[in-house]
DNA sequence: TGTACATCAGTGAACGCGCGTTCACTGATGTAC
DNA sequence: TGTACATCAGTGAACGCGCGTTCACTGATGTAC
């Protein structure tokens, strides 16, 4: 059970498989993750990796729901530590660029929707529940009547597309075009979140 | 040069193994573009598409190029047809969306980095420019100040970072979960597009 | 403590497959005279 | 208008490669007595 160095048992493959797989993401992109490579990189035969994971696909989704996981710890520990709700979105927000920017790998398999559970019976963060909730119905009325700019739903639709989209430049590499370390998309979504809607929505100056 | 339809020269194939290529990406993603599939697809022999295509990389390069064309004709002929400056921006922003939705392998295809010549010598849209360039110099101050978020290159970035993340929701499948048609994602675009800033920024209500 | 055995994780050779790419070829087309 | 020739686009067989996956095996570990 103890990790000796040149153990016939590797002691915890299955975290280890999914550690190379993280670290090839972010070297060279989600193709580049084969069962060879994988292998390869842990230290181990072609096919050790089939007593982890059926197939290369089955390896590929439990690495998105790790993603998951670590996407859904962040933005809840910054909602969590918030004075006021208002500011606690806006953290969440901030903490999802951060995620972007920390996790690149693990941002880009999230982007992969093939790779994400639909529909599935797994759990399911309660806010994104509600909100797709309130946005389902918002959106099933009239589709000819123009939505109000003002609706909570809305606003909160603007934040996220904001940070989802400014989280997707960052890892494409916006700011390296502009000559700026990614450390500062950070600073970004904090100005962003702060440039939001309609002074109902905003608790401050 | 007329098109029989049993010609032993095709007449354009080169264009016709950029529309395979645009269609395997809309149906089965960038990864499934393969030499044989786009081949087969148009008709023709594995071989034939090396006519026209160095290798494979450059076939996706110019599938790439197509696709920074027609958005760059959907936007400037968005902020064409717009009476004030203002006006503009917002339906440039909304034609952004509209051209994810309607082309959703182009889109995909300008999402993936890699295919994008970077720093090229190639032309660039005049205000992408400007923009990239104003906003280079606005990070480039003291990394630790806050940015002002009623600066209007922040009020910019907000709304394109806004409209690529709304892209990417709409492309990968967001309507879908909601049980809402695709075409919806304009009028969504439209109203976020007003749901931002602070009034300076603001021409009407 | 020692022995026998069951279990399980990892080995490494092997397979079939589809891919990217090459190449000698052939059929169609355009042009010069 | 007719003939000869050069050019070029597409053919189709062939190649080497790396992939996903399988499988009989072997070494390590845990457990029963």
């Amino acid at each position: 059970m103890q990790s000796s160095s040149r153990a016939y048992h590797h002691g915890d493959l299955g975290r280890a498989l999914l550690d190379a797989a993280q670290a090839i993401v972010a070297e060279s992109g989600v193709d580049a993750v084969t069962m060879s490579a994988v292998a390869k990189r842990s230290g181990v035969s072609s096919g050790a990796p089939y007593r982890h994971f059926k197939d290369r696909f089955e390896l590929l989704r439990a690495l998105s729901e790790r993603a998951q996981e670590r996407l859904a710890e962040r933005t809840l520990a910054a909602v969590a530590g918030a004075p006021t709700a208002i500011e606690g979105f806006r953290r969440s927000g901030v903490a999802y660029v951060r995620f972007a920017i920390d996790e690149p790998a693990l941002f880009t398999v999230l982007s992969r929707g093939e790779l994400t559970v639909r529909d599935s019976d797994g759990p399911r963060n309660p806010a994104d529940v509600r909100f797709t909730a309130a946005l389902a119905e918002l959106l099933g009325g009239d589709p000819q009547a123009p939505l109000d700019p003002r609706d909570p739903v809305i606003q909160e639709l603007a934040a996220r597309c904001m940070m989802h989209g400014l989280a997707h430049f960052v890892v494409d590499g916006m700011l390296d075009v502009v000559g700026v370390a990614k450390e500062q998309g950070e600073r970004i979504a904090e100005a962003l979140t702060r440039s939001l809607g309609p002074p109902t929505m905003i608790d401050e100056g």
